[in-house]
DNA sequence: TATCTAGTTCTCTTTTTGTTCTCTATTGTG
DNA sequence: CACAATAGAGAACAAAAAGAGAACTAGATA
C-alpha cells in the first residue's frame, strides 16, 4: 500500500513540513493554520496539495470527525533508530543524537524495532561478529531460546540467548564456548528486547 | 534507444556532477538549479546535454513529465537482484525470476550488486551462516584477502576467502576448521564478485 | 432557528519549467 | 582555409504546477 507516488517540489516541501512539525501541533492543525504556516492566503489550494498526499498514502484524514488531520508514518519509510553500542557488561553506550537507519521491510517486525552496534566476541558461535549492526525489537517478555538484549541489575546491557528455567531464574547464554552461561534471580533481569536481523558491513 | 555511444566532456561533466550530488537534492533538480551549480545561463543548452544523457540511458526523465526533474537510476532506489543459492561445490542456483530487494546505500558499493542466499557452513568461523543473505559487488578481480564468489572450472561456485599465491595459482580458504583450503591454477578460478555485506533473519 | 467554522469544489490567473528554436563562439581536423 | 562538432546564450512557447478567491457543504454551537 506504500504507493510511492512521485510528488511536486511543493508537495514535498509540505509534507516535509508536517513531518518535521508533528510534535509541534497538539492537535492536528486546521487547514487554515496549516496556511498561515505555510504562507498560502488560500485554502484550496493547500487542500490540492494535502490530496495528493492522501492520494500517495502518506497522510490520512482524520477520522469522520471534520476539521482535522493527521499523519502517518511507519519505520520502514523514516528507519530505525541506531541508539548505541552494545558490550557485555557495560550499559548500552548511547550515541548523543541517534542517527535513523534505513532498514528495508523485511528486516523489521510489526513492533518497533532499534538498532545497537555489537562490541565483544560474546556471540560469535551464533555468527554475531564484533562490529556487526542488530536489529532488535522492543519487546520486555521472550521465549525460551531467544537471543534478548537483557540488562541485569539495572545495570549492565548484554546480548545473549535466553532460558527460562523450570523454578524462575533466568539463564543467559553466550554463544561463546570460553565463556559461561550466567543465572540470574528474574527480578535482576529485564528484558529490553529481542533479536531480530543482523546486517553487516564487510 | 540505448544508444551506447561515448559521451561528449562536457555531457560526462554533467553526468560526473548528478552523479556525486545525487544526495545533495532532495528533490530531483530543476534544470534552473542544475543551470546554476553548472554554472550555465541558459536552459536550452543544459537540456542539450541532459537529453544526450537520457539518450545514453543513464538518466531517466520524471514520469510522467511533470514540471520536473530527471533522475539518477540507482539501485537504492530498485533494489538488487536476488539471484539465487551459493552452496560450496554447487554452481549457483539460479531463481528462475529473481525478486529485487530493497538494500539500504550504506550497505550497498558504487558498482552494481546482486544477493545470494548461503548453504552451508563452510564460512562459518567469518560468521557467515547458512541461510544468510550476501550482498555482492560484481567484479572479475578481487585482492588478497577478499572473501569472494568464485567460480571454479566453469562448474562449481564457492564463497571463500581469497589468497593468490606467488606463482600465479589461487588458493580459496574456507573458515571453517574442518574444512581444507584448496589451490588452482589461475585459470581454473574465475571471480564473480567480492562480499560486501551480509543480512540475517531471525 | 440562525450563525459560525472548517473542509470541499470550482474557476481563474500567475509562475515555473521543460522544450524548441535560432544565433554565436570555440575547437579540432583534413 | 573550409568544415564539422561542441558549447553556450537567449528568445519564444506550451503545459504543468501553484496559488487566489469565491461559493458551497456539513457539523457544531448558541
Amino acid at each position: 500500500m506504500t504507493n510511492k507516488m512521485k510528488l511536486t517540489r511543493r508537495q514535498q516541501d509540505i509534507y516535509d513540513y508536517l513531518h518535521n512539525n508533528a510534535e509541534r501541533f497538539a492537535h492536528p492543525p486546521t487547514y487554515d493554520e496549516l496556511c498561515q504556516e505555510l504562507g498560502l492566503s488560500s485554502r484550496g489550494s493547500l487542500h490540492k496539495h494535502i490530496q495528493a498526499l492522501i492520494d500517495a498514502g502518506l497522510v490520512e484524514p482524520m477520522e469522520g470527525r471534520q476539521g482535522i488531520r493527521l499523519v502517518e508514518w511507519t519505520q520502514a519509510d523514516e528507519g530505525i533508530p541506531h541508539l548505541g553500542t552494545i558490550a557485555a557488561g557495560r550499559p548500552i553506550q548511547a550515541i548523543p543524537q541517534p542517527e535513523f537507519l534505513p532498514v528495508p521491510d523485511f528486516l523489521l517486525r510489526q513492533h518497533p524495532c532499534y538498532a545497537l552496534t555489537v562490541k565483544g566476541e560474546s556471540m560469535i558461535e551464533a555468527g554475531i561478529m564484533d562490529g556487526d549492526l542488530v536489529v532488535i525489537e522492543q519487546r520486555d517478555t521472550a521465549r525460551n531460546g531467544e537471543i534478548v538484549v537483557a540488562l541485569i541489575n539495572n545495570e549492565e546491557a548484554t546480548l545473549k540467548r535466553l532460558l527460562n528455567n523450570n523454578d524462575g531464574s533466568i539463564t543467559l547464554i553466550p554463544e561463546n564456548n570460553t565463556m559461561k552461561a550466567m543465572t540470574f534471580e528474574a527480578e535482576q533481569v529485564q528484558i529490553q528486547g529481542i533479536l531480530v536481523s543482523l546486517l553487516r558491513r564487510y
